[in-house]
This record gives C-alpha cells, structure tokens and sequence, in this order.
DNA sequence: GTCTATATTGCGATAGAC
DNA sequence: GTCTATCGCAATATAGAC
C-alpha cells in the first residue's frame, strides 16, 4: 500500500490547508515569528507551494487576513440594519459580536497584531473593514440620540468606541483575566450582560 | 578633527542607548521583527554589545518589558490608596491611566504585543504586573459597592475589566481612529471625559 | 499540482584585537 | 567597554524532476 492517493500530497487541497494552518499560526505568533516551513509543515505540504499559490509568505498572510476579516464583517453588518430600537440594536449587535468571536477565534488576535505592528496589510485590508464597523455602530448611536434614547450631549463616536473597547479588550486579555475573572463556564455571558447594564445605562437620557 | 572623544563609542552609555532603542524598535515591530544588527544600528553601538549587556537579544527584551511595567505601575499605584471617596478614585485613576500613556507612549504596543504573541515574559513579568493592576481596580469597586455607592449586582472584576477596556482600547486604536474620531487637539481628555460619564453613571448605585 | 534540492540572504552569537 | 570579523544556522524563494 503506497502513499498513492491518500497521502499529504493530496491534488488541489493545498492551497485550503496552508489558508486554515496559517490562519492560526499567523493569529498565535504573529507574522514576522513565523517560518514558511513551520507553515507548510502545519499544514502537511511543503514550502515551494506557497510561492506557488500565494507568491510568497506575505501573499499568504494577505489572504488570511482578507478572507477573515470579510467573513467577519459580513456575519456582523445586518445586525445593524434591522428594525427593532436604538437600544435593542445596541444589545443585539453587542451579543452578535460576542458570539461571533467563538466561531472566529483568530481575528482578534489578527487584528491586535495589525493594531501594535503594523505590516503593509494595515492600510489595504485592516482600515477598510474596521473603519466601516466603527462607522456602522456610530450612526446606531447618532440614531439613538436623534431619537431621544440616548443623552444628546454624547459624542456617537467617542461613545461607539467606548462600547467597542470594553467588548474588544475582554477577547484578547483572556490570556492575563483567567487567573482574575470568575472561573464560570458562563463567563462569557455574564460579562456581556455586565457591560451592557452598565453601558445602556451609562448612555440612555433621563 | 578625528571621532575620538563623542563619536558613537562613548564609553559606558551603550548600554543605556540599547535600552532605549530597544523600548521604541520592540514596540512599534515586535520582538520577532526586530534584529539585533538594527538595534545595535539604532544605539549608535554594534551588535556584540547586546550579547555583552544582556545575554543576547532574549535577554535586552526582557529587561526592557520589565523597566517599562515597573516603571508605568509604579506611578499608578498611589493614585488608588488616599482616601478620596470612590467614583473621585475611579475618576483619578483613569485621568493618571490617561496622562501616563504619553509619558510611556511604548507601553502599550508591549503590552498588547504580549497579549496577541506572547513571548516567554508573558508569563515571567507581564503578567505580574497585570494581575496586580486588576486587581487593585476590582478592589476599589468592591469598596464602592460596599458603601453603597455603586451598584451591588456588579460583580467587582466584570466591572474593572470593562473601565479597563474602554481606556486600553482607545490607546491601542489610535492609528485606525485617525480617520474615524474628531481630530481635535484635546480628543484625548474628550474621550476620557465621556468614558467616565458613561461608566460612573452606569455602574452607580440609584 | 506537488515535491526535493538548492541558491542566497540575513539571522543571533562569539572570538579576539584594541 | 567597544569594535570588527566571522561562524554556523535558519530564513525565503526558486528551479526543475515527477
């Protein structure tokens, strides 16, 4: 029985392998502490075919940072343009973001990495894609302040800032809060429901 | 007139020089990205020195991490022990939080660097510091609670992540929310503003 | 489409002159 | 305490067989 057609080289699977491998060998060790041999190796193929599929280490990690956050913002972007209130909208898009972060594990991680070291990446595909979630939960914010749910002397973007902040920093501190926060399997959610007390509270009029 | 006296081999100043150097090139690149022969370049020095001073490049990293923290905690720690009532506690520490980030502009991409790749200093000096910080913050909620000034279904580390977040967050965006938030000049003390009114409306008691 | 083998460059660390 | 020179190794990328 030879290593005929089961084996690592498995026609035209490459490419998706060495995406997934290098997707979280990327988000866990950041661009430049990765090797392509450590990437082709996770990913049960060989160097020469990330030049051959992506140009090189770079275009591979272009790729993963394009395809993550894409999918990303496309899960996150209708929560927004629904029609149930200010506040409602707030909370649902704060639950959304929440859950979202289990089934992408990665793009915390790929995006903090951008944030503090920066690669060519920031500027063509990181910007684009966070400068239009900031905008998006802004003008829900702006809405709920021309409506009257929401103290009129607020700043909508100080304010979307302050509520992306403490949903954001909660996902990539875990490493540091296990040893802090409440060992509760429910962690998750009850610190959504904290934050949320806290913040519509904080922003709503009267 | 030869380069005998001031030129770059001053004598006895290249290990301060490495050292700082190496806050700003570890900072803004990451350990990985950063090579030796580019801090050695940037110090005026060469790259025997780091072995020399510090063991190797490992050995400059760390040093450098734990000069940083201390130094940073240092000047945050008395802000929560006078005796002021609680919510002025709240409000002063996040005002020193705030004003340290521009007497120690590297110390959050270290921090956040730690977070998303954790080097063997995560755990050997980051997290101390960490911990420590959390956990001093949590305690000034719990008291706040206990007096019966803040709300007492919060739950004291919830609480103190979020405030944590809203500040931490806003430091580490800044290069996405150049072209997102109002560019004023005191955008800073805007944001802090509007974080505090938000957070100690929401978590107050009544 | 995949693999092995290799060319070339740059890395971290050190030895030894001054 | 500092410098130059260099060693050994691992990095990325590529050429060419299958």
């Amino acid at each position: 029985m030879k290593s005929s057609v089961i084996a690592s080289s498995n026609p035209k699977y490459s490419r998706e392998k060495l995406m997934e491998a290098a997707t979280t060998l990327f988000a866990n060790k950041g661009f430049a502490a990765v090797s392509i041999r450590e990437l082709a190796l996770a990913a049960g193929t060989n160097s020469g075919m990330i030049s051959y599929y992506f140009g090189g280490k770079e275009g591979l990690y272009a790729e993963v940072l394009e395809s993550q956050f894409k999918a990303f913002f496309c899960a996150l972007v209708p929560i927004l343009k629904n029609e149930t209130d200010t506040m409602q909208k707030i909370k649902k898009f704060s639950q959304t973001l929440s859950s979202l972060h289990k089934e992408f594990p990665c793009i915390m991680r790929l995006y903090y990495s951008e944030l503090t070291n920066p690669t060519a990446c920031f500027e063509t595909v990181v910007k684009k894609y966070i400068a239009a979630g900031a905008k998006m939960l802004e003008n829900t914010i702006a809405q709920g302040i021309s409506e009257g749910n929401i103290k009129k002397n607020l700043n909508p973007s100080y304010s979307a800032l302050a509520l992306a902040g403490m949903l954001n920093y909660y996902f990539i501190v875990q490493p540091v809060s296990d040893g802090i926060l409440p060992d509760s399997p429910k962690r998750d959610e009850e610190y959504l429901e904290e934050v949320l007390q806290i913040y519509l509270n904080g922003v709503k009029a009267k």
